[in-house]
DNA sequence: CATTCTGTTCATTTTTTCTTGAACAATTGG
DNA sequence: CCAATTGTTCAAGAAAAAATGAACAGAATG
């Protein structure tokens, strides 16, 4: 392994193996160098968006390229992105593409260029909205196909009473989770 | 990046080396023994909790024991768990643990009895808070300290001023996410 | 104490997830 | 059309996460 997340400094984690200070320009190696592709704003904002992909069990690679977008004035093309990571071309395909489609990144035409080319999403209920229509929605509709296979389980034993309690129980928890993600895109929608 | 959810029906795949000794069934097949050990209710629910397992990105073994302890009315020891789930010890160990420590699951003194027990606990307050001590907010103080790094992280350059706009950003979603957060809790304290 | 009963720990194995990179498809321009 | 450029796909490999189970430690019991 050897990967670590921890320090705020260690930004690109791949072999990266100690020595990680800020600033160090001296770059000699192909580590150093990949050091250099990213300005210190760029390496905390990765840092940043990696912390926040682990916070939400996604690929690191997400945050990643996120975190490069986020903290870059110009659209960055794929092989912007492929460079200045030194990820796979088809990481960076695969993460573009699941950002494009969470709405976390635009896509920006340069004109005279051919390249696709992308900057942040930085709006908060944009953010908010794609992720949890990507990533909470799918699951809450499954748990409701659940709720009713739950339903018609339940026996005519002895514990058929203790059963529908815990519907019950569960049918709440859906109610609450429909009253607050509303309240919830509502309020991103103000910051 | 593909999601796939199991079916209802599939709620322990895991194949059996080894018997249980539990004699009082009428051993047919091990898999069918596995299907008898629990009641439909109980295979509903824990596959239920699965699932939301599955959405919380947790480790499915411990929607299993959730799930378990949720639809059964009885106190359930260890032992009880690692036969009924035929999940080894250690699993059903570790994840008790988790659970535990999230606050839900109730420890249960049954007189007499040197065994733990447990049930579960099924108040919304309860489990979000829990949920939101143990998994959120250690994220979100690694996020604080991030943050400080990103702001000394803004160079004299040209981008200085994009910087600090991003810099911005930032702040506000965590005031965002401090907003949020409480409102949320206070909502789980009424279903 | 020695013994039994419990629950935990952790090295190992198994499973799942992520990344890579080369082949492929699609598009543009010459 | 053809060649060059660009983006996607996916099999294979690498890495991370989870489950297993045997060894261990602690507590109650006799």
């Amino acid at each position: 392994m050897g990967n670590s997340i921890q320090t705020s400094a260690a930004v690109s984690s791949r072999s990266l193996t100690k020595g990680g200070s800020l600033g160090n320009h001296k770059a000699i190696s192909k580590l150093d160098s990949e050091y250099e592709r990213l300005n210190p704003f760029q390496r905390e904002s990765i840092a940043l968006f990696i912390n926040a992909s682990v916070a939400l069990s996604l690929p690191r690679s997400i945050g990643e390229i996120y975190g490069l977008l986020f903290s870059t004035e110009e659209p960055l093309s794929l092989d912007d992105v492929v460079e200045r990571l030194q990820i796979s071309k088809g990481s960076a395909s695969e993460g573009l593409r699941w950002l494009k489609s969470l709405g976390a990144v635009n896509l920006v035409y340069v004109p005279g260029v051919r390249r696709e080319h992308f900057t942040a999403e930085t709006s908060l209920r944009k953010l908010a909205s794609g992720y949890l229509r990507d990533r909470i929605d799918p699951h809450l509709e499954n748990g409701q196909e659940r709720l009713r296979a739950l339903e018609s389980s339940i026996g005519g034993n002895g514990a058929a009473d203790f059963q529908r309690g815990r519907l019950g129980q569960v049918r709440g928890w859906y109610q609450f989770i429909s009253k607050v993600l509303p309240i919830v895109k509502t309020l991103a929608g103000k910051f």
